[in-house]
RNA sequence: GGGCGAUUAGCUCAGCGGGAGAGCGCUGCCUUCACACGGCAGAGGUCACUGGUUCAAUCCCAGUAUCGCCCACCA
């Protein structure tokens, strides 16, 4: 083995290997334990969210497959409609094109073409990851299995009434020329101004004033709205004002809505622009009065002046008007909420067009049952709330876009404009006996994407054909996913699955955090701090990390600060440090729901783990080359039955954390096993038991045992998290120890009881640990050299204890490094010495001349104070009747206890510093 | 406006009703026959603040402050 380790020479060996072994397919045997990979957009690339995403899904998968069920976590990807389609149309542009030129069918053909090229990037990047997903049964959201479950559910939603058309006010995105939903348009606080406006009354008897953000918008007033008790305004219900600018009056009508404190209590009314105006206008059947464009440019509706005018234009203009007509009044600083399209960041417009509709109170309902019953459990369970939430305020889904990369809605128009829906157009034709003579002409929009991910947990399983995987798999077992679409996926896989799968799609969702920079700020290429998960595996030279954070961006006047800010943050680039660290980080930081800022120390500490590993691997197949394939167990030492206790101990730590997602404990005891517990003592308490010539063979074999077949077992605890270092090693060590398999991938996981719990030799271990801390201690402090051998004397040593020194004598002296270890009976002057206390017995080092009395001195202080600071609180809650009558007996005694370990421990220690006081 | 979360060592974070923890960083010593991606020893914290509950609070409750996120139609 090399002498260190190399991740680059063995993952992606391993990875092929166990693809083309057929290791990630389910096995079809045990208890179905199924998860569905959140679908990345299919032209993507892998970012920090996924790689720690599919570290833990991979981690479970692998954990659970290792126990035996019968695993399948299956891959695939989402079509993406408008961030696929963007980036071609970006694409068209570039070329000089677009897609109107090319039109819809040539269009469509250059993003598959696109799919194509780019879609097996992150399938890629998914195995340079290790991810044991079943590549067999991938799938795309836009395949034919899928897109018939899409017209499935959009006939059967259609002719039970839950799915319609309607003329209502969407969401408009100028730039794009599409609605989009609720959920994809971000508000975010921005600096304006609030217009006040004043109206003339028709009646020539003043004017009322009205306050706008929006100026423009005044072009289609068509009503000034005032709360039915405002006794300033109740006189002039039912009267008229003057639009101006335009020649028009408006009534002025009563509503609730208004707020009477706010501004001057008058509200302009715009239902074709504004929610909330619809909403009024309905109730006042006010005329509805659309002045924009697709493009938010002014249209014929308004006055000539305008028409054509951009919005922002036509706002200046009529300002300006305004001013000239002296019925400005007065102008304010303003914060609004100004709602941007999340994909294209422009202003979005309320907008009155037909769209497509779900009516989702009807599947809200099961749907939110299924978690207050506790058929689907969010991990944590604060989520629930959110989703609660949510789901009790739903509206109804607009599931329109008009784009053209997505699936076309399945409803054709005849010439009357009579709307059909069906399976496609041949069904439509059957059902509704349409003879050829007739022209259908099929919508022209198609799905939001998340209609079909909506679908995903059982489409992708075959439905609605009842196959056998549905069968299996359905409900998963976990969903893996972000906070960040609860709403957009989570809630509506829940729904849709209720709805058409008979059952809900998961019983778990784990909601992960969010992975943020090492300053907590998003990662984001436009703030120029992202990592490559593949450079952290790989490692990257300065150069190529500065030119990958600097091309390409939006906004190209950053470059010379994100430039500068990372060749600060990495003065030499970013080493390599292998997939298996990269995935114990992210399972170390993997604590619940919070969001995690990623540390380059993390992983490095994590890369110094692999090769730990790695290390002891070698000293352990060093050490058992040959090693008999069974031992006597009555042969095992001390140190053998104290790791294997503890190898105990920790397979239950480490399975129970994964079974409750806590994998960064899970990391974390494993972890600390291994370092501390078998590198740190055990490895090196097994150095003079396999080096002395007096230890019998047989007790040797038991050693060799042990090494072998916990290192064996630890690799399989670990494997999940880190797999291709474990394989690596385990198919040396495996051969060692006897097993005939062909993969850790496949083998048990490690159960408790593989290994004997014994206390009594953990005490007995403890008691020798202490030993050696406390002479090691003393060569720290006193400045004696680690390789010095020493000679101690023991003072005040309980019979039990002699009983160790005779049997474990050899432990000691190895790993302190003493050469003799002797008793001085009672009455014996001791040496001057340096002291440790260990229980009631003294451990003396004699320095003979060479002690510094004052180090000593201050040393043993040190701990007097600090024992002594313990004692005093311990004594306060004993004096305490209130605590010795209320607490409970254990906690009582234990104090008890302690209270008399330091009595002693201080009348030790003063003992000594007056010994010490002598020489001076 | 409503909801959620955070505040613990210099940094990144665990923990939790009865003795403050890890990794990284820092200090000192050590090229000891698995590992310098290492070993040994050590320094470092009024667990944000104020009250309350309790025999006992870093932990539970209430409030305050700071930071963050989500939802919401106040023109």
């Amino acid at each position: 083995m090399e002498k260190s380790y190399q991740p680059a020479a063995i993952e992606q060996r391993w990875y092929k290997t166990w693809e083309q072994a057929g290791y990630f397919e389910p096995s079809g045997n045990g208890q179905p334990y199924c998860i569905m990979i959140p679908p990345p957009n299919v032209t993507g690339t892998l970012h920090m969210g996924h790689a720690f995403q599919d570290t833990i899904m991979d981690t479970l998968t692998r954990y659970h497959r290792m126990k035996g069920a019968n695993t399948l976590w299956q891959p695939g990807t989402d079509h993406a409609g408008i961030a696929t389609q963007m980036v071609v149309e970006r694409q068209l542009e570039a070329a000089g094109t677009n897609r109107h030129e090319l039109g819809r069918d040539k269009f469509l053909d250059k993003v598959w073409e696109w799919k194509e090229q780019s879609g097996n990037t992150i399938s890629k990047q998914l195995r340079r990851m290790g991810s044991s997903v079943a590549w067999s049964r991938e799938r795309f959201t836009m395949d034919e299995g899928l897109s018939k479950a899409v017209a499935e559910v959009f006939v059967k939603l259609y002719d039970e009434g839950l799915i319609y058309r309607g003329k209502r006010l969407v969401n408009w995105d100028p730039v794009l020329h599409t609605a989009v939903s609720d959920l994809e348009v971000i508000s975010e606080e921005e600096s304006g101004h609030l217009w006040h406006f004043r109206y003339p009354l028709s009646s020539g008897d003043g004017y009322l004033v009205v306050a706008t953000t929006r100026p423009e918008t005044m072009l289609g007033d068509t009503a000034v709205a005032v709360h039915p008790d405002d006794e300033r305004y109740s006189h002039l219900v039912g009267q008229t004002v003057d639009l101006p600018l335009c020649d028009r009056a408006i009534p002025i009508v009563a509503d609730d809505y208004v707020d009477p404190e706010f501004g001057s209590g008058c509200v302009k009314i715009t239902p074709a622009h504004d929610f909330n105006d619809y909403e009024i206008g309905q109730r006042h059947q006010l005329p509805l009065i659309n002045i924009l464009t697709v493009d938010a440019a002014i249209n014929e509706n308004a006055p000539a002046p305008y028409r054509g005018l951009d919005r922002y234009a036509a706002r200046k203009q009529i300002i300006a008007d305004f001013v000239r007509l002296e019925l400005l009044e007065t102008i304010e600083d303003h914060k609004l909420m100004v709602p941007r399209g999340d994909r294209s960041h422009v202003v979005v417009e309320p907008y009155l067009t037909d769209q497509w509709y779900v009516k989702v109170a009807p599947l809200a309902k099961p749907a939110i049952e299924a978690v207050e019953d506790g058929r689907i459990r969010f991990i944590p369970d604060n989520w629930s709330k959110t989703y609660f939430e949510w789901m009790h305020n739903i509206q109804d889904w607009c599931i329109s876009r008009q784009l053209w990369w997505g699936h076309r809605i399945p409803a054709w128009y005849d010439e009357q404009g009579n709307i059909y829906v069906g399976r496609d157009e041949a069904e439509v034709r059957a059902k509704h006996a349409i003879d050829d003579s007739v022209t259908l002409r099929q919508d022209e929009d198609v799905l939001d994407t998340w209609f079909s991910s909506a679908l995903w947990p059982f489409s992708t399983l075959g439905w609605p054909e009842q196959t056998d995987a549905l069968k299996s798999f359905y409900p998963t077992s976990v969903l893996v996913t972000g906070f960040d679409i609860i709403f957009f996926w989570v809630a509506r896989m829940i729904m849709m699955g209720m709805k058409f799968a008979g059952d809900v799609p998961f019983a778990e969702v784990y909601i992960h955090g969010l992975i943020r920079d090492q300053d907590g700020q998003k990662m984001s290429k436009s703030k120029g701090n992202v990592l490559d998960p593949l450079d952290l595996i790989d490692g990257v030279d300065l150069e190529t990390l500065v030119a990958k954070r600097t091309t390409g961006l939006m906004q190209p006047q950053l470059k010379p600060k994100i430039e500068k800010a990372t060749r600060k943050q990495f003065p030499d680039g970013i080493p390599e440090f292998g997939t298996d660290a990269l995935r114990f980080t992210f399972a170390a930081l993997a604590s619940t729901g919070r969001d995690i800022r990623f540390d380059l120390g993390r992983i490095e500490g994590y890369r110094n783990f692999c090769n730990k590993i790695w290390n002891a691997a070698r000293y352990v197949l060093m050490n058992t080359e040959g090693v008999a394939a069974t031992h006597d167990a009555a042969a095992e030492s001390l140190p053998d039955r104290w790791i294997r206790s503890r190898l105990s101990k920790t397979i239950t730590e480490a399975r129970d954390h994964i079974e409750h997602y806590r994998l960064d404990l899970a990391a974390k005891s494993l972890y600390e096993f291994t370092w501390n517990e078998y590198c740190d003592w055990y490895l090196e308490l097994t150095k003079p038991v396999l080096q002395d010539e007096a230890v019998s063979e047989a007790s040797k074999t038991a050693t060799r045992r042990t090494l072998i077949e916990v290192l064996e077992a630890l690799l399989r605890c670990l494997h999940p998290m880190i797999p291709f270092v474990t394989e690596e090693i385990w198919q040396r060590a495996a051969k060692v120890a006897g097993n005939t398999g062909s993969t850790i991938m496949l083998q048990p996981y490690p159960e408790p009881t593989d290994f004997a719990a014994d206390g009594e030799a953990e005490t007995q271990l403890e008691w020798i640990m202490g030993f050696v801390l406390g002479v090691r201690q003393i060569r720290g402090e006193m400045d004696i050299s680690p390789g010095k051998p020493l000679n101690v004397l023991l003072q005040n040593v309980a019979a039990d204890e002699r009983a160790r020194l005779d049997e474990h004598g050899l432990y000691l002296r190895k790993l302190a490094r003493l050469v003799n270890i002797s008793t001085l009976e009672d009455g014996d002057e001791p040496p001057t010495s340096a002291t440790a206390l260990l229980g009631g017995m003294k451990i003396l080092v004699p320095m003979a001349g060479l002690i510094d009395v004052v180090a000593e001195r201050d040393r043993l202080q040190k701990q007097l104070d600090r024992a002594a600071g313990d004692l005093h609180k311990i004594e306060a809650k004993l004096a305490n009747e209130n605590f010795v009558a209320r607490a409970p007996e254990a906690v009582v005694t234990k104090e008890r206890g302690r209270q008399s370990s330091l009595q002693q421990e201080i009348a030790q220690l003063e003992e000594q510093v007056a010994k010490l006081a002598e020489l001076e």
